[in-house]
RNA sequence: CGGGGUGUAGCGUAGCCCGGUAUCGCGCCUGCUUUGGGAGCAGGAGGUCGUCAGUUCGAAUCUGGCCACCCCGACCA
């Protein structure tokens, strides 16, 4: 297979087609809009699936399933939320299929098996989640209730990208149920910042928090916190989102407690997630025209280990001084991968490394057998060095870290530098189209003129970043008086 | 749902205008030589040309229907 990616500077998305398809981390399936995610792409995810779940579970959380399938009178209940996602839903309606008695071998629906009730496949799982923490919710002591799912959710997309946007995906939802209004806008805010910290500190993906407008906002929630990153075409990425849902669910599924007063009481919630997204994010952050690249932390395998030889016996005695090293790597909790295999040589190896992200590379030849030497590649910055191999434990620790670091440092430059000020609708239209990224503008708040900018420059309110300094200004667009910015960009 | 495009070996393609069952590259298999940046040579395997129908002595090629997928818009995380 000639691999040949696309360079990101000719054509953005046909680039990132060609690093997800040829690093072998999903594909289309025969399934439209659905996507297979294969061993190393799922590889990241997993890493990434154990990196958040320890970090809920480290702030009380525990895990549980709900059903796929949620009975449209239940779905239903919370009417802005269902309004919200009534477009995109798949619908069970018959639950047994017959052989077709015009066409051998053929099935068809049995229409005897109709569903007296249709099922919503959950493009998330408010409502049944809700419905059953009725049951679980009387007193004040019942709460908080800290509950995350790890689950798949379908949403009917008209157009799909992969991980950004397919049909179904993968996720991570938190629902949970709390006794005051003030306990769970600290909850939303607390599992925003954990989105953060794992976004900057795992992923290596700089971010914005903030919390959207009105018309951005969770369908069902009273307020949708944020996390923004940007992307190295200047297109803005959602990449988690946190919903303090006030009471709304609570009402419309009846939850209420007793609390010390003995008075009853609806309980406030939240909900937060993040997605098989993140793999986008995670590629479009980082990765160049050589292929992918992984933060370390994130690389399902941080270390590959190549040998170079001439024959069976030089091979050999490589793999001991391999052996030796992985020993003491895997000790320090780094996982290492040896790639003896004699079917590929070292070059092709080299390249197809490079192009799967492995964030550091060794060879060893018999020519470092006589040295004591061994040859370290950087993914990052593509360099190499020649070390001692005595050294080789305490460097490549080192190393890790400092790839991991530089990744985030990157990004962090990359963000600033394409993170503008803008004062006027012109210049804010100039920008758009000549050096795409964040834009920091005034706002008059109003919804019309957030729907005017979109229509007019495609570009929407991303979030009010929270730590916004208040500032007076006028609306680049209606020039009306405005007391702090907003974060505009175009998205994904 | 609108506009555009593509469907030929595992992958990428030529051939189609002007009908005579298929080109090239990568990959795959066998052997030998190789191995410090995607190896070389020799031999070999692999195709109901998306699908259905029509025209024709004969269809990858012409005509019509259908299907699938991709890209651009509207919608969305």
């Amino acid at each position: 297979m000639s691999k040949n990616i696309t360079s990101k500077d000719i054509d953005y998305s046909k680039w990132y087609n060609d690093i997800v398809v040829q690093a072998d981390l999903a594909d289309h399936s025969a399934v439209r809009g659905c996507m297979v995610i294969k061993p190393h792409g799922y590889a990241i995810w997993e890493k990434m699936q154990q990196a958040l779940d320890k970090m809920f579970k480290d702030t009380g959380h525990v895990n549980a399933y709900f059903p796929l399938f949620i009975p449209k009178s239940l779905f239903e209940a919370e009417e802005k939320n269902a309004e919200g996602f009534a477009k995109e839903c798949a619908i069970v309606t018959h639950y047994r299929l017959k052989a077709d008695p015009l066409n051998k071998g053929k099935l068809i629906v049995d229409s005897d098996a109709k569903l007296e009730e249709e099922l919503i496949v959950r493009p998330t799982s408010e409502a049944i989640i809700w419905n059953t923490y009725k049951g679980w919710i009387q007193s004040y002591r019942d709460l908080p209730l800290l509950i995350n799912q790890w689950a798949n959710v379908v949403r009917w997309e008209m157009r799909t990208r992969l991980f950004l946007r397919t049909a179904e995906f993968l996720w991570q939802e938190g629902h949970t149920a709390h006794s005051t209004e003030k306990e769970a806008i600290e909850e939303a805010e607390k599992m925003l910042n954990v989105y953060a910290d794992f976004s900057e500190n795992w992923l290596a993906i700089p971010v914005i928090r903030g919390l959207k407008t009105s018309s951005e906002r969770f369908a069902g929630a009273e307020e949708t916190y944020c996390i923004e990153a940007l992307m190295h075409d200047g297109k803005a990425l959602q990449a988690g989102t946190s919903h303090f849902l006030g009471q709304n669910f609570a009402k419309a599924f009846d939850v209420k407690f007793a609390n010390k007063e003995g008075k009853l009481d609806y309980v406030w919630a939240t909900s937060w997630g993040v997605s098989t997204r993140l793999m986008g994010a995670l590629i479009m952050s980082h990765s160049d025209d050589k292929g992918l690249v992984i933060p370390p932390k994130l690389a399902p395998t941080q270390v590959v280990i190549v040998p170079i030889y001439k024959t069976e016996e030089g091979l050999e005695k490589i793999t001991e001084q391999v052996n030796l090293l992985m020993t003491k790597l895997k000790l320090k909790n780094i996982s290492v991968k040896y790639d003896n295999r004699d079917s590929q040589r070292p070059g092709w190896k080299f390249a197809e490394y490079e192009l799967k992200g492995i964030p550091v590379r060794i060879a060893i030849g018999e020519r470092d057998l006589e040295s004591g030497t061994i040859e370290i590649a950087r993914r990052d910055l593509l360099s190499k060095e020649i070390i001692t191999i005595n050294q080789a434990e305490e460097y490549i620790i080192k190393l890790l870290d400092e790839i991991q670091n530089n990744l985030f440092k990157k990004a962090l430059d990359r963000t600033q530098n394409m993170t503008h000020i803008v004062d006027s609708f012109i210049q804010f239209k100039k920008l758009l189209d000549e050096e795409p990224g964040f834009i920091l503008a005034h706002w008059d708040g109003s919804q019309e003129t957030e729907e005017k900018i979109k229509e007019e420059t495609k570009a929407t309110i991303r979030c009010i970043p929270l730590n916004n300094v208040k500032e007076e200004g006028f609306c680049i667009y209606s020039g009306k008086p405005s007391k702090q910015r907003v974060l505009f960009a175009r998205a994904y």
